[in-house]
DNA sequence: TGTAAATTACGCACATTTTTGTAACCGCCA
DNA sequence: TGGCGGTTACAAAAATGTGCGTAATTTACA
């Protein structure tokens, strides 16, 4: 991902969401606050760098927080910030538009406008 | 990308709309029908085989029409289906939850619950 | 009294896979 | 000849996976 800057909002906030990882990891976050290890749990084809990787990001783009708490065994949280859970809603929103495109693909009807 | 079955409709969607074109080329095609010269103009960073790829891959997502029109200069043109122009407004609200994060990071401030 | 194993959440180096770009070519038409 | 809208082969770049190492501390066990 090469750091370039861009003036369009749309192409920043898809910088942070593009790829199978990040929608997905808000899903899951969507239930409360989850080890690391919970993650992997949810998801069991995301390798651990990947994990790392992408948590990271989400971190630096303010969507989720994470927390270390010390002592043994280790323990470190991450939940979403106030901006992560404003996300939500929009990614319910495209999951659902999805549905109802994927519907209408097999439903059999003419392309109408509907402008 | 792996032609991997989920059962799940938001890592669908994500599947055809991560990346860096589809959400900007939606955008510019909000405008109206554009013909494959102008997407490349509206957008001089794309390379031409991108460019197919990406219109080829939202043609088959439904979201994007192809019309061929026959005749003296070529003309291909491609706009929104019924489909893409729904998920415009989601594509403008996550454009618009980035400037407000963004302003969030701005304005120093506790990040306060606001469940 | 040691000491080795297990756990958690990584980091790092390297290999592989996937994505993207480059450049050349094509048919069609004027 | 030149532009449009491509396709294809090849190369570069980026994303992702694999496997090993680590810190800190408890438990197992001898």
């Amino acid at each position: 991902m090469k750091d370039v800057v861009s003036a369009c909002p749309i192409e920043e906030a898809m910088r942070v969401l593009s790829g199978r990882w990040p929608t997905l990891l808000l899903y899951y976050l969507k239930e409360g606050p989850k080890r690391f290890s919970d993650l992997r749990r949810d998801n069991p084809t995301v390798s651990h760098r990947m994990l790392t990787l992408e948590l990271r990001k989400l971190e630096q783009a303010g969507i989720v927080r994470r927390t270390d708490h010390p002592g043994y065994p280790r323990r470190v949280d991450y939940d979403l910030t106030p901006a992560g859970r404003r996300l939500l809603p929009l990614i319910d929103a495209l999951g659902d538009w999805w549905e109802e495109t994927i519907t209408i693909r097999r439903t059999p009807q003419p392309l109408s406008e509907a402008a």
